[in-house]
DNA sequence: ACTCAATCTTGACAGTGTCAAGTTTGAGGT
DNA sequence: ACCTCAAACTTGACACTGTCAAGATTGAGT
């Protein structure tokens, strides 16, 4: 490095190596000096940005589930109805984690998950996973003529996320080899 | 203590110490250090029964999934029929969990989760809650005259499990309130 | 009574998160 | 052009961690 002082970015570059050294070496092997070292700073460096490595590791779990967000996002968009969008987003959900068993880990593997998913009624920005199952099983509510009262319509729409988020999180625990495929009937019956 | 060296049983001492550490201050703040002082040994110790500090780790792991299982066979030894069983089991997996949501995040929230689960099909050793599943589930198809094929029987198996662990997580996600409570035609879904 | 392997202690090492104090920088006001 | 000053970064320190090597203690078996 040339000009020692400024960076000009550091706060992201820390996010970003985070993530890179969780997706080569797991979480464990993270600390807040080797990721500043990735970023030619010293060890101390990121507490201009960071309170703490828990508020490094919030922002980098909210970067992950911004990517995650994106790919169910992708996957509901080519969906006919509602219906199919639904069957896209647990193929989505489970896919991605399948392919990145590290990153269920990450988001879903230590405390403070509640404060993560911001899952509190009175919290109006929600879980954006969330968020998009709730949009498209009401769609889905709608478009089938189906009539629930809204305590029901909570409970059928957590255990819809019951079972996708538990199908990835065994898929993720079978390790590498998992070519876990639920079959086209099978999916529907989530819903 | 007044009798340095010996201690007669320090294996099991550093296990239940360090469950009681995750219990009450969370798994992050448990250091073979501290196990080994709530046990009145020096800190090398415990390296005199556990190779490591995942050996440790794995040995309260152990010990937590005995207790799980514990309560999941008591659950269903009151069960009429499988039926019942299996709903029994759903019921004390999510319950167990939600009275202890430390466990969850102990048990399956770091990495490593398949060497301890010992899913492998070769190994005889099976994970216990998933031979007690597989237990009720055949006797559930038997008493229900339900014909499947082994591929299908195994699929649908881990989808009962997927949502009954994926039901326990959100449950633990959600923090300490969770009177997650689903009523009785809703748990038959599952099967 | 002697031996020896298991058990435990002591002391050290590198790595960690965090804080306090000092240094550098560049932007904005004069 | 100069000064100011807050933000960004460095340096140095602290307590704590996992782990290892070397030595001390013990009790069971000969």
């Amino acid at each position: 490095m040339a000009d020692s002082y400024h960076h000009g970015n550091l706060r992201q570059a820390l996010i970003d190596a985070g993530i890179r050294i969780i997706n080569e070496n797991g979480e464990e092997s993270l600390s807040l000096r080797k990721a500043a070292a990735a970023c030619n700073v010293s060890h101390a460096a990121p507490y201009a940005h960071f309170k703490d490595k828990d508020e490094l590791l919030d922002a980098m779990k909210k970067s992950v589930t911004d990517s995650f967000t994106e790919e169910l996002e992708t996957a509901v968009k080519d969906a006919g109805n509602a219906d199919e969008a639904l069957i896209a987003m647990g193929r989505t959900y489970v896919s991605f984690f399948s392919r990145n068993p590290d990153y269920f880990m990450f988001l879903f593997g230590k405390q403070n998950i509640a404060a993560h998913l911001q899952m509190n009624k009175e919290n109006k920005e929600d879980y954006p996973p969330f968020l998009l199952l709730r949009k498209y099983y009401k769609k889905h509510l709608k478009e089938n003529g189906i009539k629930l009262s809204a305590e029901e319509q909570e409970i059928e729409m957590i255990k819809t996320w019951a079972i996708v988020h538990g199908m990835a999180s065994i898929a993720c625990m079978k390790g590498v080899e998992t070519s876990f495929d639920w079959n086209e009937p099978d999916v529907r019956l989530i819903t």
